[in-house]
DNA sequence: ATGGCAGCTTTGAGCTGA
């Protein structure tokens, strides 16, 4: 079974990377960030026209996640639990059947936190305290448990080109990089490293400053794997070759190959 | 040292992203 997850920077600007992307990879189940539309703006039409199911949690302009499957998704969540009030679309959760049991699987846009020195970045770390509290519930069901998308983390400073560059950033401060060691230590574990030491392996390059042309990466999409899922893990793959397509989004798909149970 | 791109909306200058 084969999971991917995706940062998509508009639904509607990359609806022909999405079903190109979909055809190459034939995955199980693709998890989609910042759509930037709402509900009834997804090109659903499209996308169920060549043979997927689609579930949505959109949010005009801003956010927005998706879970692109071929089994209907059952048991759907929108929205992380923890606060009534927080009105950004960054969380979509379901079960997908499959012939052999079932996955659990959540499509996340964790908040970027910039800048620091505003509300947004106790809002970030809010917002993972919250995706921690969940993500300890999920794991008491003691099934496969895929957490995916962008985490809008750099886990260590080999997940960046430059570190020295991100040191007083949102994604790489220490209490973002402490808050995501507390999720994974619940017992997930990050796919990526747990097949790879390898350095230089990066998920997203900014528009600006040729930093794709250059190689100025950083790694911040993962997927996050209950034990029972871990056991399965076949394989990691990041799908860079996507980045260098025509008006490309500025992350690549990352995508984790699971064994039948 | 700085800004540089892309996508959205109040459709055009300002916000957001990372």
């Amino acid at each position: 079974m084969r999971i991917a997850t995706w940062n998509v920077n508009s639904v509607r600007q990359r609806l022909g990377h999405l079903l190109d992307f979909l055809k190459e990879a034939e995955p199980d189940a693709l998890c989609l960030q910042e759509l930037k539309c709402m509900d009834a703006d997804f090109p659903r039409r499209e996308i169920e026209e060549a043979g997927w199911q689609v579930e949505t949690h959109g949010q005009k302009t801003f956010n927005g996640v998706a879970i692109i499957s071929r089994s209907k998704l059952e048991d759907v969540r929108r929205g992380l639990p923890g606060d009534e009030s927080d009105e950004q679309a960054r969380y979509l959760e379901g079960v997908l059947p499959l012939g052999t049991g079932v996955v659990r699987l959540a499509s996340i846009y964790l908040p970027n936190g910039n800048p620091p020195n505003t509300e947004k970045y106790p809002y970030k770390l809010n917002w993972m305290r919250r995706l921690t509290a969940h993500a300890k519930e999920l794991l008491a069901h003691e099934e496969p448990l895929v957490l995916a998308g962008d985490y809008n983390v750099i886990p260590e400073p080999r997940d960046a080109r430059e570190p020295a560059a991100w040191v007083d950033d949102a994604l790489f401060l220490p209490p973002t990089r402490s808050a995501f060691r507390g999720l994974i230590n619940l017992g997930l574990t990050e796919a990526l490293r747990a097949t790879t030491d390898t350095p230089g392996l990066y998920t997203f390059w900014d528009y600006q400053a040729g930093a794709w042309q250059r190689n100025n990466g950083i790694r911040i999409d993962h997927l996050l794997l209950s034990p029972q899922a871990a056991d399965r893990l076949a394989g990691v793959s990041i799908a860079k070759h996507v980045r260098g397509w025509d008006k490309p989004s500025d992350h690549v798909p990352v995508l984790v190959e699971l064994r039948p149970q």
